[in-house]
DNA sequence: GGTGCCATGTAACGCGTTACATGATTAT
DNA sequence: ATAATCATGTAACGCGTTACATGGCACC
């Protein structure tokens, strides 16, 4: 749902190959999000088979494959811009699977409530330090993107906490 | 990630025929996730596949399909506990699609940051009202995961608008 | 001699999702 | 008439993910 587009994004810029691509997705988008290099040729793939990529030249090298470069589409474009218009994804958390593990746990009597929820907070407030720390060590005007990231994960995680303690108020720990 | 283990702890209850959990899924789960039947039968056969689950005997009927009871096996309930011990999915937020676009927008100068920050902020505000409304039609009582539910909506969209505002300070918005 | 860079991919898996097909019974 | 309920599935898609294969070059 977004490898897509950051290929796009990054082929909106000028043609490159599969290599070149993968180099560019771990220097902007990279920070913290690994990227398998196959992955980056099955995208190409299907983005090539809807239209929104063509293979523009194969430069030919001695003694190494031949690079294959790709170029967006006006098709490409356009779906890069609907999809950067489009607001992104429906809440997640209605569709959530610790949700399921509440409903099991205590609708069908599997397991126990409080030591679930205290495993879950215990996830959670570590997850925290790890962010608390990662925030500790940018330099937000270098790299406010990374900033932003880390700061995004912890207004959720401490969201997240918040509504653990309401599905122990609410549920009841005994 | 989660309808496998739902239809494992349904299970747990005592075998069932694919109809039957769907129904079961419904009125446990159900309340704000739609499930196609038809993903019932595939995911029964993945898990039957995997050794989770087992038929266990074939209900004959006149003028309708047989049922097709299931059970779930020894194997099938260690991963339901297994599951349920251990913390839900890894923070989503530092994977995540609107960091994407916002990269996109700003590094490579592809739309407009302002725009496509209040077209999500329009989303979640109204996501929002959405939200309440529901939270006001909700017997906490008699209802408490779903109350759960929207609460936890409620609460990560607030933690993403006030995401936003912080996205702007941080990017600027000329 | 090993590591890592350059450069290509393929094949398969996992999970969720949807569209389609079949067909009798019962209630409105 | 037609909609809903009961009851089964299959086939295919979409996207992400991973493991595996190939092979030369440069550097330490």
């Amino acid at each position: 749902m977004a490898i897509k587009h950051a290929l796009l994004g990054l082929l909106a810029e000028g043609p490159r190959h599969g290599y070149e691509l993968k180099t560019a997705f771990d220097e902007t988008v990279g920070e913290r999000w690994s990227l398998n290099i196959g992955q980056v040729y099955n995208t190409l793939n299907r983005l090539a088979r809807d239209g929104y990529v063509v293979l523009r030249e194969e430069v030919e090298q001695e003694s190494r494959p031949d690079k294959k470069v790709y170029a967006i589409t006006e098709a490409g474009r356009e779906e890069l811009f609907r999809w950067l218009a489009e607001p992104v994804e429906k809440p997640r958390r209605l569709k959530d699977e610790f949700y399921i593990k509440l409903v099991l746990c205590k609708e069908l009597g599997y397991g126990d409530l409080h030591s679930l929820i205290w495993n879950q907070r215990r996830a959670y407030l570590q997850l925290m330090r790890v962010l608390r720390e990662a925030q500790s060590e940018i330099n937000a005007e270098e790299d406010p993107f990374t900033a932003l990231l880390v700061e995004g994960g912890i207004l959720h995680v401490e969201a997240d906490l918040h509504w653990l303690d309401r599905c122990e108020e609410m549920l009841g720990t005994e």
